[in-house]
DNA sequence: CATGAATGAGTGTTCATTCAT
DNA sequence: GATGAATGAACACTCATTCAT
């Protein structure tokens, strides 16, 4: 790794982050060779290693991307008036995110980190990074919402939260797979 | 797939797969070599190339396993009185084998044959073929619930079974991450 | 490196290093390419690392070998009337190998190895292990000729046999360079 | 070797040597890149090739630097009253280098250089013009201790001023491989 | 039918060298 | 003159697949 100085180094990373993104998307991360990636980010092989260690390592600055993203639809709960409705435009915001068409690139690479996670512990815990808050967020509306009386007070909220989340994550799975409606919550 | 004619065919072919699922729970699909899969099975490497034609057909192999796996949840459910019991009995159905200690290795690997199935046709039809089937049953189940009148007839069937399997998808991702509590539905 | 189980693997690794030798007595270590060292042992890429861990290894290998070579110089003293003719027949035995042509391919690689001992542990321990005893064998010789008075006594017998040592492999050294005479010891 | 006019050419070229020396010491030729020796002159990659045109010409540098070095040598014989006393007085002049720290390092790129001379004619050259003259040297002065009867007549002079130079790298070699005794001649 | 040694194209990565600034 | 980011050819090594025995 050659070093590098300046503020463009963000730049850089970017570029080879988002062309990364396009190939494993298209390709997936193991039939997507770093001379793709090369190709599609315009920059020779020693560039593109003055920057990143190796193939892995771009595909943990992938992951450690998706916690702002996730973060953000939370943003949209927070003008909310009551618990009950930030959950809701949490969910709207969610659904949403899930027509953008420049999110889909982006989800094809998220289902194949989920199963990266299983065997590189990295990445595990950058995907648990962008999956726990959200869950904690969640559970922490429940709460509220029980203390308003607007949500029932049987409710486990780490329960209802975690399956919100899950409920999510197949809908995440299920738009790569077709095309489809949404609809309800 | 070439010579071999009897049927403890059917019998190494198990063997081959049994052996693969272990390799591919441990270090993944595109980690695991061919020589792993020898070495787990106790056979060569001509040998199983005798029965499966390359390692793609392999992955295809366990994908189309789980068809017959999935349709398993819904036997739990044929006994039921109701269709809203038949409906509870599909989950519990489901939430027990979540804690079914061989089917972990087993989710393990189907995770990764949803990343797989982003870029292979064939078994994108295979995972949808495992997945289609449980979803219209649901939906089947919902009608018939609205007809008896224990579920509200504004929802939409579909769209209720999608959500299910959605969150079925979601809580198989997190059970392979995390080791824990289910509870509620 | 699929294993390989008989006892022929001996001869493969004889006829890899051989080859290895070739590449590495005519190029170098550096210069020389695995695909080098396959072209010469006619054999594939794959075949070699069956064997051999790596290049490295392959080295380590040549390294290890000398022990055995170098030990056949002391054979020629071993029928000697006195420890002093004893001494100038090994002397004599060294000076014959200098010339012998199969040799000069072989002291090509050991200075090599000299190089490559600076810097490789494993290569030093080699190469001391095929120097080392040498000296020793030539101290004991030394201190016999002492005792029967063939040799003054003032010597240090170690000081002694490690400047023959030394001198034996500066003639490595200037054979390698020139194609010379010798005469006398 | 572009531009650059004035003297202290002279001294970016001896900056440069300098560092390539540290790092060859330690590393060797093959594993220093360019990169270690910019670090370690603290200079950028353009500036060096400023002043070498690559790599191998740094080495060949190295290699010639030697002639003056091993010339100094004989300097102390030449107070020496008579042949034979200048004889030993190079010898301990010799031995005393042996022990200077400054001079390990370079003795360590010395031993590399033996062995890239049998690839690298352009070295090979510049090594032989490091040690043919010495030889030469003491071979006369061995011819004049037989004319003075200091030195017996049936000694080749030639062959023993190469056994005397092969002895002294024997002993380079061994220094460099521990750290030990010298004592006699 | 089975074996497992052999194949060789293809991979991720390195590093000497260049050249726009 | 100096810089150091960029280049890209070359390398060591892997592994799915084949086929002589």
């Amino acid at each position: 790794m050659p070093k590098v100085t300046d503020a463009h180094l963000e730049a850089r990373r970017r570029q080879i982050v988002e062309a990364a993104i396009a190939c494993f998307a298209r390709e997936g991360f193991h039939r997507t060779t770093m001379q793709d990636i090369c190709r599609e980010a315009d920059l020779s092989a020693g560039a593109i290693y003055s920057y990143f260690k190796g193939k892995e390592q771009i595909i943990e600055a992938i992951a450690a991307e998706r916690h702002s993203r996730e973060a953000a639809f939370f943003e949209a709960g927070r003008a909310a008036a009551t618990p009950g409705e930030a959950l809701r435009e949490v969910g709207r915001a969610f659904f949403r995110s899930l027509d953008a068409p420049g999110e889909r690139r982006r989800r094809r690479v998220v289902i194949q980190l989920w199963a990266e996670a299983l065997r590189n512990d990295t990445i595990l815990e950058l995907v648990l990074g962008g999956v726990d808050p959200p869950i904690a967020a969640v559970a922490e509306l429940v709460r509220q919402g029980q203390q308003s009386g607007e949500i029932p007070d049987e409710v486990d909220p780490e329960a209802l939260a975690r399956a919100t989340t899950a409920l999510f994550q197949g809908f995440v799975l299920q738009q790569a797979w077709y095309r489809e409606l949404d609809v309800e919550a």
